[in-house]
RNA sequence: GGCUCGGUAGCUCAGUCGGUAGAGCAGAGGAUUGAAAAUCCUUGUGUCGGUGGUUCGAUUCCGCCCCGAGCCA
């Protein structure tokens, strides 16, 4: 039986300290760090995306962040690809991949496989909205349990972004959704992964965190840095970097539809919300070894988890 | 000190012509296949400020008291 390389997944949700374990780990182990965020994704995104500053980030480098302009998306699949080429070329090197993120649906990705879709259309997404701000989103929904009932039947009439993505898929190949699912084989990642999963013992404690940080994001300049993106690039609300959370809050003040405390409650909420999404993934996810992220020697524990894993192999 | 308007869910408020009450937000749980920090689903018992009175029955009407805002002195 052929003996797989490691690979460690660092999973926690918003203000778990992940960054630091990964930082404090970088030095102690063969690790390289992969992230695993869709925001980190962004160039000049850095406050609102709590990013490593640059100091931190010479120190312990991180693959995967600012590469793409705000104005660009980015993908679980795309992740699945970079994150693979990313993994064999530090495996090569004699070293183990540290993924490091909060992105839970890029884990799941990498982990299990995509099924053989069709990668998004702007021309079509773009028909589509304009479909749906005229007939309802309903009325697509309607339209797609003609051509894909299973998947029309399994998706809620109001969830507009996967009734979309589902007639997007049936427009660009002419197959369905579903159909297109079934094709899938069962992969398997070649490398032995290593799951840890840091949790909260106590959620109220998590939220204090949340909060304190967000205030500091706008005393350094959140909104500011907003002003900035809007000058040197085209942007508009919906592009999912301006979807991000605490963006989309100071864009809402930026426009006058919030005032200043109205900017920091929604944004907090939204963080937390986040946090309660990422916990819910964090429930799911098999095999994971669970660490209370509120523990003082959270880098300690952590090391000490992985220099027994590996030591296994 | 007098008058007026408020005091109902963690917050903002609606409502009950007298039969013990419900929205939004927040919170909690869940889903999650190329936008995922996205998108969506489920979830609402709270001395209706306190205390007397009227009443079969008061959060609702009346008296007094407490708290807040405003106006007049």
């Amino acid at each position: 039986m052929k003996v797989l390389p490691p690979a460690i997944f660092l999973m926690g949700p918003t203000a778990s300290g992940k960054t630091a374990v990964a930082v404090e780990l970088v030095q102690r182990l063969p690790v390289e760090l992969i992230s695993v965020d869709s925001a980190l994704v962004y160039r000049d995104m850095d406050i609102g995306t709590a990013k490593p500053d640059a100091a931190t980030l010479a120190r312990a480098p991180h693959h995967l962040i600012d590469i793409i302009a705000p104005t660009e998306a980015y993908s679980a699949a795309a992740f699945r690809r970079d994150a693979l080429h990313l993994m064999a070329d530090i495996t090569a090197r004699g070293r183990i991949p540290l993924l490091v993120g909060g992105t839970m649906l890029y884990y799941k990705a990498l982990r299990e496989g995509l099924s053989p879709l069709p990668q998004a259309d702007a021309a079509i997404r773009a028909q589509l909205d304009a479909e749906i701000a005229q007939h309802g989103i309903e009325a697509l929904h309607r339209r797609l349990a003609a051509v894909d009932a299973e998947t029309a039947a399994r998706l809620h009439s109001t969830d507009t972004q996967r009734i979309q993505r589902a007639m997007e898929i049936y427009l660009i190949s002419g197959k369905q959704m579903s159909e297109l699912i079934r094709q899938q084989d069962a992969v398997e990642l070649p490398y032995r992964v290593i799951p840890i999963a840091l949790q909260p013992s106590r959620r109220s404690e998590l939220h204090a965190r949340i909060a304190t940080r967000f205030h500091q994001m706008l005393k350094d300049g959140l909104v500011d840095e907003l002003r900035g993106l809007r000058a040197k690039y085209t942007l508009h609300p919906e592009l999912p970097s301006m979807r991000c959370v605490g963006y989309r809050q100071a864009w809402q003040f930026m426009e006058g539809e919030i005032d200043q405390q109205g900017l920091l409650d929604t944004g907090i909420a939204a963080t937390r919300q986040l946090a309660k999404r990422q916990l819910t993934w964090l429930r799911s996810m098999p095999d994971s070894i669970e660490l209370d992220c509120l523990a003082p020697d959270l880098a300690q524990q952590v090391r000490r988890v992985l220099e027994q894993q590996l030591a296994q192999a």
